[in-house]
DNA sequence: TAGTGGTCTAGACCACTAT
DNA sequence: TAGTGGTCTAGACCACTAG
């Protein structure tokens, strides 16, 4: 049924099964509530050993695609997630999966030293330089959110030369300056619209707005961004997902 | 160094093994950027093979207390998040853990016949019975937030013989009914209080609120609860934690 | 009692990194 | 070249659940 591994292929054995029961579990072959095959079935099928198809399960489960039961077996989930979930990406990509199509000004980009609260968040020592960047972000050209960001200058020199209206900001820490986001940290709280954010906006003084606040991490927990994000409060809303640490 | 394995323990080596490690580094044994033993040697100190030491080594990466580099080695990370982490507690437990005492009014609670809205988000007949329950909810005496709740009748029978000013719900969902919160998916936005929620809450008609929405899933994915929050933004911020999925 | 997932072993080979 | 983490094997025993 399913030979399909390839054993000289990069990509490891139990990514290739996981692979494999996703497209299954999403052409409907396997279904929800179904009984799933065993471990010991799938490992015969594919022609691995049992702790290379638990490790393609485990993912899976942490995917919540499957849950199991001890003495029991494996299941297929009986409603996907709607994921718009705020996973790591940015405004652009966002916007992009929302099926808007995003665009910023670039209202400041300057290097100065960081004020307190900023080094707070970066972990930099409290005059250490960093830049900072405003941006109106819109999505189909009308105005969605106004965001202020702030990055160690050490860790993306010569930022300023770059043209953040076409670019991702995200892309460029990912591809010039091999910055990859892991993880992030976010607070959100509503307010009310200042003179200067409603006018950027184009909202009324006092209108409700969505206030994020995120600082990103790498791998190694150290800081990369932080970053203060106003949106419209009619035109934007947050969704998140969350789940026990499962292994 | 570190015997202290019980090999006759209910709970499993690499979880002990995990748990020792943690102490390690809270302790500073362990501490940022420091190299970490490798999976070898620990395997080693424990007497346990490698498959049980890299079990454990997966689990603290996926809490974020260390990383690991290929043909590099692991590091213990260098900084705690500080995890107010909006994690699956419920607003009994969230107001603990930030050092208030909740307490509640129960203003509502009927059983009626679901409205679309909800019978979507609980994946029920459009006539199916739900549990419908209002209740203001208070940190340190002081109105916090207005909540709607909406539970499937079938999953929660007689739930209007519980006394909900003094019990969580989520204790009495747990213990009585043995359901288990499993994952959630929430959204959240910004808005101007209507006069119902401002005389409610205590505060002015147009006042900005934090309105979440959010539908709690058990590990089968089955929909347990549908709730409304409307939180005054002057005492209350969402922090959330986000991360790649991690194996 | 048979089958399941959870745990564990004692090896092995690989690609990668640093020296 | 030596050491690392990533992958994989072919077994084994356990606790748990269902018929």
């Amino acid at each position: 049924m399913a030979d399909i591994l390839r054993r000289d292929s990069a990509m490891p054995l139990h990514a290739q099964i996981t692979e494999a029961l996703q497209l299954q579990i999403k052409a409907g072959e396997l279904k929800a509530g179904e009984n799933f095959p065993s471990e010991r079935e799938l490992a015969e099928r594919f022609s691995v050993s049992r702790m290379t198809v638990r490790q393609a399960l485990l993912r899976l489960r942490s995917d919540g695609l499957i849950y199991r039961e001890r003495g029991v077996g494996t299941f297929v989930a009986n409603r996907k997630i709607d994921v718009h979930t705020r996973n790591l990406s940015g405004f652009s990509e966002e916007m992009i999966s929302l099926g808007l199509t995003p665009s910023s000004r670039v209202l400041q980009l300057t290097r100065e030293t960081a004020a307190e609260r900023v080094a707070q968040d970066l972990d930099l020592e409290p005059d250490a330089a960093v830049f900072h960047l405003e941006r109106l972000r819109l999505a189909d050209d009308e105005p969605m959110a106004f965001e202020t960001t702030y990055l160690s200058a050490h860790l993306c020199p010569q930022l300023d030369s770059v043209d953040l209206t076409v670019n991702s900001l995200y892309e460029i820490l990912t591809e010039k300056y091999n910055l990859q986001m892991h993880h992030a940290a976010e607070s959100l709280e509503a307010a009310a619209a200042t003179r200067f954010v409603a006018a950027q906006l184009d909202i009324k003084i006092g209108a409700p707005v969505l206030v994020v606040h995120r600082v990103v991490y790498s791998e190694a927990n150290q800081p990369i961004e932080s970053a203060h994000t106003t949106y419209r409060a009619d035109r934007y809303r947050a969704t998140f997902y969350l789940s026990k640490n499962a292994l």
